[in-house]
RNA sequence: GGGCCUAUAGCUCAGUUGGCUAGAGCGCACCCCUGAUAAGGGUGAGGUCACAGGUUCAAGUCCUGUUAGGCCCA
């Protein structure tokens, strides 16, 4: 019989849906104790994909084992919704559709509206979508009620969250370095990047030193004369100590301190150069010029370069080179940055210290563009750098840089730049490498670092009400010394987490786009911006009553309608609302997302949604959302928003290898071809901690496995059809009349050992455990050993025989208990079996979903099992034997005789010993060694039973039967 | 380049604190059954535990390095 899931699991949906199943699981348990699970939203684009199968079903799997052991499970499920790849999508399909030039005529917040407009029905789309997709795959979910980033009520908790961390002084305002997608003009998040391998010039570059002398002298050389034409020049030998160098003579030529980079275009925004104060460097003559590098890295930069001849003249250590001046190639003056004329620029252009210079590559002098780069950056903060960024927002050069960069692009300017040095001579090398870069994971394009001013999350500065930091308590959340520390799953997570919390920079908030979460600024007429706890409150309530459109559509007075200037301690002394400007960024998603144990778990739970058991997500979110949810949560509720972090892999094709976007089956495809429940069986079955190879074979494998486990309970069903169902049946035996020596016992036993281990893998998250548990059982206890055992009584005893009916009783709590066992994740499947034990009468109240597995039976087996399981073996051994050494192909041609020396195996029923071989009889002998084959080709068969046990005669009849059929059939 | 992780039969995986001849399922080969039949049962062949060193009486297991792959970052 085929399991026709395809046709079959929408008419389960379809039954569970019109039960009101999710609301009727919650009103059935409520009461019981909770077991809080909270869903990471998925992002609202596009189809559902594998990664998101493998999610959502250990999701559901979660839900449904928790539900089945005894907890009320209330899961919501979410949808992250403001961002840019909608609002990417949307901006490409309006440019298609030609409508995007009338967008350009429209006043900005109109035009804004009306992206917000398309973004909302895109993501609503694919909203819908999804949850069908979803719902396809049989998951448990509060669909009627999900979360949605974009709600009202989600976005004023989320500016909820955002006032208590400025509450605590950690929100500010700065101008950094940050990613920059030129496509999208915006700052990227780290977790909106894509790193892909990329072609970029890398250009060795002399700088001129601006004292020729200082440098000489930092080498040790004498400077009171430079060398003549004629004097010896002393070379590399032996003139490595500044004594030696102290009696040569420097040479007659300017030395150049060389750089390295691999962005040409920041060189017009160089401002330093940094060494390592610990390291060598060498004044080194190449090709007959004088410059500065690291004495380790001569050989591969020559070598690199060709150089044909090579001298070091003398060595010196990096500190010697600090405040040592030099000539930018093509730029005469410092610049100052935008806006600060009057900067301080008196630190430019000199050799400063860092420790993040390496020997790796490069030269050991390192480019520094503080406006270009995050380590520059900080830097240049040492230093008293200027933030310098020639750099628009469009990839291009302002008019501070020279005329001949102005307006062009940084791409543009890689070879521009390179070429003008080659020009000048202060070009030493270049070449073109591949490199992992980063890219804006929506437009696929290159990004930048690019000083820009945004909103910050600081993770250093101590909170003002908890005096700790950020980084502080998130390190010790994860810290395992720390008892009440996060628990993960697999374990490895704490390490990786603690690794990102050590290292990550304060995070940038602010996003320059359209369709997100306003941050609720106002620029006051002083220029500086307003913000307080108590306004974002206020703008709070406003979003909650209307959604965060009115941010566009009215004027600030409006929208600080909830905002009493006298209640707020934080309020400037004096504003004048009426000039307020509003600003124009909107909330990086992810503290959208980030935030949503407020906006969905306190919401709707209250004290009990906080925290929760559990998040489960992918491995990639220890740094997106499993991190950006414990960074808020820590600053608003002191303590992360989870109890328990479990991690899974990602998907891989069959070669390991990451898997294509483009290849692949759609998830539609998967339904058609498969069905639910073999998709959620071949869930159940990975090893889901590490990469998951995925190919069809193993889909079609899992299929196989499926079917055998269907096939096992369909079998069950099909030996009840006349057997009263349910647990009080006339036809029931007491299980405890049992006799621990039966067979029936012996599986009773073993279901209640299988049982245990599935319901404790399920409640540690083994899947996979519980997944070889149940196949096992049904392989190997079941199908190969009991049932098949079982077969000829069932088929051939009297149809009302004690012995029959002790097996269906046994059957049919083995298929109840089963089917439980197996429902969090054949759902479809289970439900159907369990249906059908019910009977016809059970209506459309029997439902495995809303049972609990079973407890054990406790039905005690005999120690005597062992050995006979022990005699099986070796009996079907030696039927192979005979085989081929005495022609008996047929196993119910054949007899055993067990050796029992310890005479355990007399207790037990020859007839079932000679059932669990296949064999027509059985008998034991205390002093036989080994299995004795006996040949029974000359005795009768039984025509009903096809046994030759020994009662085959001709009955009364004619026919020629064993005793147990003549009285079965009544002869 | 850095952090975290993975590598055991053709495939998917077990293998606890280092300790008998390294296990299971699938697949494969051969056979049986034909009253679970687009089913069921039996037997068997498959492994230098990625590679190279090291610690140890003893290493799949511990350490170091290498290679390949994944996630995250630079």
């Amino acid at each position: 019989m085929k399991a026709n899931l395809v046709q079959n699991e929408p008419a389960s949906l379809k039954r569970w849906d019109q039960a009101g199943f999710y609301a009727a699981l919650r009103a059935k348990d409520a009461g019981k104790p909770k077991f809080v699970f909270h869903d990471g939203p998925p992002y609202a684009n596009g189809s559902i994909h594998l990664g998101h199968l493998m999610n959502k079903c250990l999701k559901d799997f979660v839900v449904r084992t928790k539900g089945m052991m005894g907890f009320d499970v209330p899961f919501v499920p979410g949808w992250d919704c403001h961002g840019l790849p909608i609002e990417h999508k949307v901006m490409t399909e309006l440019h298609e559709s030609g409508k995007a030039a009338k967008l350009a005529e429209l006043e900005p917040n109109a035009a804004k509206m009306t992206i917000r407009r398309e973004c909302k029905k895109y993501a609503e789309r694919y909203i819908k979508l999804q949850s069908r997709q979803m719902k396809r795959l049989l998951t448990l979910a509060d669909y009627d009620d999900p979360y949605l980033t974009m709600h009202p009520s989600y976005e004023g908790a989320v500016l909820e969250v955002l006032a208590g961390l400025i509450g605590e002084g950690l929100v500010f305002r700065a101008l950094k370095p940050v990613h920059w997608s030129i496509a999208n003009e915006t700052a990227l998040a780290d977790a909106e990047l894509e790193y892909e391998d990329r072609e970029d010039i890398s250009v060795y570059v002399d700088f001129e030193a601006e004292d020729a002398s200082a440098v000489y002298a930092a080498f040790g050389f004498e400077v009171d004369r430079l060398a003549e034409p004629g004097d010896e020049v002393h070379g590399a030998a032996g003139l490595n100590t500044e004594d030696t160098a102290r009696r040569a003579v420097p040479p007659g030529q300017t030395p150049s301190f060389m750089i390295w980079t691999t962005t040409p275009w920041t060189l017009p925004a160089n401002l330093a150069v940094a060494v390592h104060e610990q390291f060598r460097y060498a004044l080194v003559k190449i090709d007959g010029n004088v410059t500065v590098m690291a004495e380790k890295l001569i050989g591969t930069v020559t070598e690199q370069a060709g150089s044909e001849s090579v001298e070091v003249l003398a060595t010196t250590t990096g500190d010697r080179l600090l405040g040592l001046r030099y000539r930018h190639p093509f730029i005469d003056e410092a610049p100052r940055p935008h806006g600060h004329p009057d900067a301080d620029t008196s630190a430019c252009y000199s050799v400063v210290s860092a420790d993040y210079v390496t020997l790796e590559d490069g030269t050991g002098l390192v480019h520094t563009a503080p406006g270009h780069g995050v380590e520059d950056y900080q830097t240049g903060l040492r230093v008293g750098l200027p933030v310098y960024c020639p750099v628009k927002g469009d990839g291009t050069y302002d008019h501070t840089v020279p005329e001949w960069l102005q307006d062009l692009s940084v791409w543009e300017a890689n070879e521009k730049v390179t070429e003008r040095l080659r020009a000048s001579g202060h070009l030493f090398h270049d070449n073109r490498f591949m490199h992992s870069y980063p890219h804006d994971w929506r437009s696929k394009t290159p990004v930048i670092f690019r000083c820009t001013e945004q909103w910050f999350v600081g993770v250093d500065a101590p909170m003002a009400k908890r005096g700790k930091s950020l980084r502080e308590m998130a390190l010790a959340a994860v810290d395992k010394a720390n008892g009440d520390s996060v628990n993960f799953v697999p374990d490895w997570g704490r390490n990786r987490m603690r690794g990102m919390l050590e290292s990550r920079p304060d995070w940038c908030i602010s996003r320059q786009r359209s369709w997100g979460l306003p941050i609720p600024a106002f620029v006051m007429a002083d220029g500086s911006a307003f913000m307080t706890e108590a306004s974002v409150r206020a703008i709070a309530k406003l979003f909650r009553e209307e959604g965060s459109d009115c941010w566009f559509t009215l004027e600030p007075a409006d929208l600080l309608r909830y905002y009493r200037p006298e209640d707020d301690p934080a309020a400037p002394d004096s504003f004048d609302i009426s000039l307020f400007k509003k600003g124009g960024d909107i909330l990086d998603v992810w503290f959208e997302s980030g935030s949503s144990w407020n906006a969905v778990m306190r919401e709707r739970l209250g004290d009990e949604g906080f925290p929760v058991a559990l998040y489960l997500e992918g491995s990639d979110q220890h740094r997106g959302w499993f991190q950006l949810s414990m960074l808020p949560a820590l600053g608003v509720m002191g303590r992360p928003p989870y109890e328990t972090l479990l991690t899974h892999g990602f998907m891989v094709d069959k070669e390991g290898k990451k898997l294509s976007k483009s290849a692949g089956h759609t998830i539609e495809n998967l339904f058609e071809q498969y069905g639910a429940d073999v998709l959620r069986w071949w869930v159940c079955s990975l090893a889901y901690d590490g990469d998951v190879k995925v190919d069809d074979e193993f889909f079609a494998l899992a299929g196989e496995s499926y079917r055998k486990v269907r096939n096992t309970v369909r079998f069950l069903l099909s030996n009840l059809f006349d057997f009263t169902p349910g647990t009080a049946g006339e036809h029931r035996v007491d299980l405890k009349s049992l006799d621990p020596k039966s067979m029936d016992a012996w599986v009773l036993a073993e279901f209640d050992r299988v049982s245990k281990e599935v319901k404790a893998a399920y409640d540690g998250y083994n899947f996979r455990k519980a997944h070889a548990a149940l196949y096992g059982f049904c392989n190997d206890t079941l199908s190969s050993v009991y049932l098949a055992a079982v077969k000829d009584r069932m088929y051939c005893d009297s149809p009302f025989s004690p012995r029959r009916q002790r097996t269906q009783t046994v059957m049919w709590d083995l298929a109840d208990g089963l089917c439980r066992l197996l429902a969090p994740v054949l759902c479809h499947t289970a439900d159907e079996a369990f249906r059908e034990l019910r009977g016809p009468d059970a209506g459309e109240a029997a439902c495995v979903h809303f049972e609990e597995f079973l407890p054990e039976f406790g039905v005690e087996a005999d120690a005597g099992w062992a050995k006979v399981m022990a005699a099986r073996d070796a009996g079907l051994l030696a039927l192979e034997k005979a085989k081929a050494e005495l022609g008996l192909d047929n196993p119910m041609d054949a007899g055993l005789v067990f050796p029992d020396p310890d005479g355990v195996l007399a207790g037990f029923d020859a007839v079932d010993l000679a059932d669990l071989c296949g064999v027509s009889r059985a008998a034991v002998d205390s002093a036989a060694s080994k299995v004795v084959v006996q040949d029974l080709r000359s005795e009768p068969r039984c025509e009903r039973s096809r046994k030759r046990d020994g009662t085959v005669k001709e009955r009364s009849d004619g026919g020629l039967l064993s005793d147990r059929d003549a009285e079965a059939v009544g002869v």
